[in-house]
DNA sequence: ATCTACGTGTAGGCAGTCTACATATGCGAC
DNA sequence: GTCGCATATGTAGACTGCCTACACGTAGAT
């Protein structure tokens, strides 16, 4: 998979992964490649900007932490990402049920 | 909708309306507006150089024609473009099914 | 005459993804 | 003891595809 296909809902999954519990960008990898069973491969030259974005929009906010003797950034959800992740839920409904009609597909899971 | 949510998703689309009866570039904008519910309003500016990404690849093939006065240029199908259709039909069916996943929203359609 | 629908096309900008690189710690294997 | 791997964060530069805005032209209705 992968190329620019997630292109646009890359930012809707980061703030989906957060949304139950904050994560620091690698966890978030980590989550996204598990979740979508070897699918997903978020290259780090792909997540961090996408996470220092998200920030900048206001949907997350991070802090850091040293786990283990390891620099972490720990992101978690705004309540303006909360509402951003609704926002692409809705969008993400109605871009799938239009492209899958018209490419004559219909859902897998 | 719009944006860039389509981004990558467009040229599939295209091979999809062009895939049972050969049209031109307008045509397929009415056909892309219509199975859409009026969601796709794509703009000539991102058809028609799409239009000239596929035939260059070899997906689509051109042909010149006249039509009450107008100039029309009609693409059909190659048969590399069926195979590029049939991959990207297969693509679709992995990415809105990881995607759906992970953000936790299931098929409309 | 003017407006709208039809029809094709280019130029320039913008944004998000990619590859490749840079830096650093902890831990197990050799 | 050092080599490689997993962990962890980040930047630089290129590429590509979508967008807005513009340009050109015909046909038919008001």
């Amino acid at each position: 998979m992968q190329a620019d296909a997630l292109r646009g809902h890359l930012d809707g999954m980061i703030l989906a992964v957060v949304e139950d519990a904050p994560l620091h960008g690698y966890g978030i990898c980590e989550v996204l490649h598990q979740q979508s069973d070897g699918a997903l491969d978020v290259p780090t030259g792909t997540l961090y900007p996408a996470l220092r974005r998200l920030e900048r929009f206001g949907y997350l906010r991070s802090s850091w932490a040293v786990v283990g003797g390891r620099r972490r950034r720990t992101y978690e959800l705004t309540g303006s990402g909360r509402a951003e992740l609704a926002a692409r839920q809705r969008e993400w409904r109605e871009l799938s049920g239009v492209v899958g009609r018209i490419l004559g597909v219909h859902p897998a899971s």
